[in-house]
RNA sequence: GCGGAUGUAGCUCAGCUGGUAGAGCACCGGAUUGUGGCUCCGGUUGUCGCGAGUUCGACCCUCGUCAUUCGCCCCA
C-alpha cells in the first residue's frame, strides 16, 4: 500500500476554530433576528430527487445543465445535492400542506449547497446559504419584512459597506414580462452587431440576462435598453411604486437597477440583490425576490411567495470577526498527578483550562501558557508541594501570590467568571 | 468548459543567461539552575509539487501532470 493521497475534494474547505466561530456567529445572530420576525428554522435534508430542482431553476440554467452534483441511489432512483435552498422549502410547504390550516407560512434554513463549479475568490463548490421564505401573502408590506430584516441583520452582524439593489421583472401576464421581453428583443437586434459573442447568444436563449453582461460595449447598450419597470402590467407597477413607498417610509435606502435580473426562471416582481465591494468578482453577498410563480410550476395552486439567500461564506469576509474566546487558567508544574488534578478541579469549576502533558521545563511551560493566551498561571513547583499551597500568577499583569488551595480556586473564579 | 498567475523549510517568501539552496517568523536551547510576553546569543528544519526530457550538470530551460489562486461563463 502507497502514500495515500490525503487531500480535501476540489472547492470544498475545512473550517476550523476561529473560522467556525465566524460561521457559528453569524447562524447565531441569523436565528435571533430571524425568530424576531416569526419565521421558524426548517431543515431539510441535503439530497433531494434531481426534479425538484429542474423545475424550479429551469432546465436550460447552468446550474441544472452542469452544475448539479448528480447520483442515483440503488434503485435507479436520481437524486442531487441540494444546488440552492428554495426549492427543498417550498417542496416541504406542498407536502406537508401546512398551508391549508393557516395562511403564512414563514421559514428560515441554513446549511451547505452545492455546485460543480470552478473555485474562486468567495466561491466554492460547497457553499453555505442562510435563506428565509415567506409564505401566503402577496402584498407589498411582504417585501418590505424582508428588507427590514436584513437590516436588522447586518447590523446585529456589524456589516456596514452593504447596498442594496432593487427591480422589478413582472410577471409572466401576457401584458407583462413577455410583451417587455418582445420589446427588449427587438430593441437588441437592432444593435446586435455591437454586442458581444456571449449576448447575441443569450439573446436567443434569456435575453434578460443581456442586461447584466459585464462587458463595457455592451453595458453601453443596455444603459439606453427599455426598462422592464416601465412595461409592467398594472398590479405589477402597483406593486412595485408601493414597495418603493413603503421602503422611504422606513427610509430603508436602495439603488434602482434596471439591469439587475436574477439567475433563476422562478422570480417575479421583486427581485433584490445584497452587494458589497470587497468579494472579487463575486460582489453579491445575497439576493432573493418573489416567486408567486413557483408552486405552479410543480402544478399545485399559486401560493404568493418571496424570499431571499444570503452567502454564508462571503458575508464571513465580510463581518468583522466576533469576539476572541475567553482566556482561561494554565497549570505548570513537575508532578503528574498533582497537575492533573489542579486541571480537573479547573475544568469542573466551568473555567477553560490546559496544560504542558509533557511537563517541559518551568521556562517552555510558561511559554506554551503566554501561547494558549492563558490569563491566570497555577504554579505548583517544589516549594508549593511542601507549603502545601499554590501560586497563581496572572499573565497581564506580571504579578503573583501564594495562597491556600481553596484560595487559589476563589481566586480564578473571581478573575475568571 | 475557457484564460492568466503561482507551487522552494511548519508559515511568508528570496534564489543573479543552468554549477545539487537562503532570509524573516515559528520551533528548541542559553543569557535568567522554579517564571511567559520585550531584548541579545546560538541551534534544528528541505524527496525545491510530481513525472519525463535537454545538459557534463536543472530550483532555474522543454513537455506533461497534479494542486492552489485570480478572472470568464454562471451564481450566493
Amino acid at each position: 500500500m502507497g502514500q495515500m493521497n490525503l487531500q480535501i475534494v476540489k472547492g470544498m474547505r475545512d473550517l476550523v476554530d476561529q473560522e467556525v466561530r465566524v460561521f457559528a456567529h453569524l447562524e447565531e445572530q441569523a436565528r435571533k433576528v430571524f425568530g424576531l420576525y416569526g419565521y421558524q428554522e426548517l431543515r431539510t435534508p441535503i439530497l433531494e430527487m434531481a426534479e425538484l430542482f429542474v423545475h424550479a431553476i429551469g432546465e436550460e440554467t447552468d446550474i441544472v445543465g452542469k452544475e448539479m452534483y448528480l447520483l442515483e441511489d440503488k434503485k435507479g432512483g436520481k437524486l442531487a445535492l441540494r444546488p440552492e435552498g428554495t426549492a427543498p422549502v417550498v417542496r416541504f410547504v406542498a407536502q406537508s400542506q401546512v398551508l391549508k390550516h393557516q395562511k403564512q407560512a414563514k421559514y428560515f434554513y441554513l446549511g451547505p449547497m452545492f455546485r460543480y463549479e470552478r473555485p474562486q475568490k468567495g466561491r466554492f463548490r460547497q457553499f453555505h446559504q442562510i435563506g428565509v421564505e415567506c409564505f401566503g401573502h402577496d402584498g407589498a408590506d411582504g417585501d418590505l419584512e424582508l428588507f427590514l430584516m436584513l437590516r436588522q441583520y447586518f447590523a446585529a452582524i456589524a456589516l456596514t459597506e452593504v447596498t442594496f439593489q432593487l427591480n422589478s421583472i413582472g410577471c409572466p401576464d401576457p401584458q407583462c414580462r413577455p410583451s417587455y421581453k418582445a420589446n427588449l428583443v427587438s430593441y437588441l437586434k437592432e444593435k446586435k452587431a455591437e454586442l458581444c459573442e456571449d449576448c447575441n447568444r443569450r439573446m436567443e436563449t434569456n435575453p434578460l440576462r443581456v442586461l447584466d453582461c459585464k462587458v463595457a460595449g455592451c453595458q453601453g447598450i443596455t444603459q439606453a435598453a427599455p426598462k422592464s419597470t416601465e412595461h409592467l402590467c398594472s398590479p405589477c407597477a402597483n406593486h412595485f411604486s408601493e414597495l418603493q413607498a413603503l421602503l422611504a417610509e422606513h427610509q430603508i435606502a436602495y439603488e434602482l437597477n434596471h439591469r439587475l435580473v436574477r439567475g433563476l426562471d422562478y422570480y417575479s416582481r421583486t427581485v433584490f440583490e445584497v452587494y458589497s465591494a470587497n468579494l472579487g468578482a463575486q460582489s453579491a453577498a445575497g439576493g432573493g425576490g418573489r416567486f408567486d410563480g413557483l408552486f405552479a410550476q410543480y402544478g399545485e395552486a399559486p401560493v404568493p411567495s418571496i424570499g431571499f439567500a444570503l452567502g454564508l461564506d462571503r458575508l464571513a469576509l465580510l463581518a468583522p470577526p466576533p469576539a476572541p474566546e475567553a482566556p482561561g487558567v494554565f497549570v505548570i508544574g513537575f508532578d503528574r498527578s498533582l497537575v492533573a488534578k489542579w486541571v480537573a478541579k479547573v475544568r469542573e469549576a466551568g473555567v477553560k483550562c490546559s496544560y504542558d502533558p509533557g511537563l517541559a521545563s518551568m521556562k517552555s511551560q510558561f511559554k506554551q501558557a503566554d501561547k494558549a493566551q492563558a490569563r491566570l498561571v497555577v504554579i505548583l513547583g517544589e516549594e508549593e508541594l511542601l507549603a502545601g499551597k499554590v501560586t497563581v500568577k496572572d499573565l497581564s499583569k506580571g504579578a503573583q501570590a501564594t495562597y491556600s488551595p481553596e484560595g487559589a480556586l476563589n481566586l480564578i473564579l473571581e478573575v475568571l467568571r
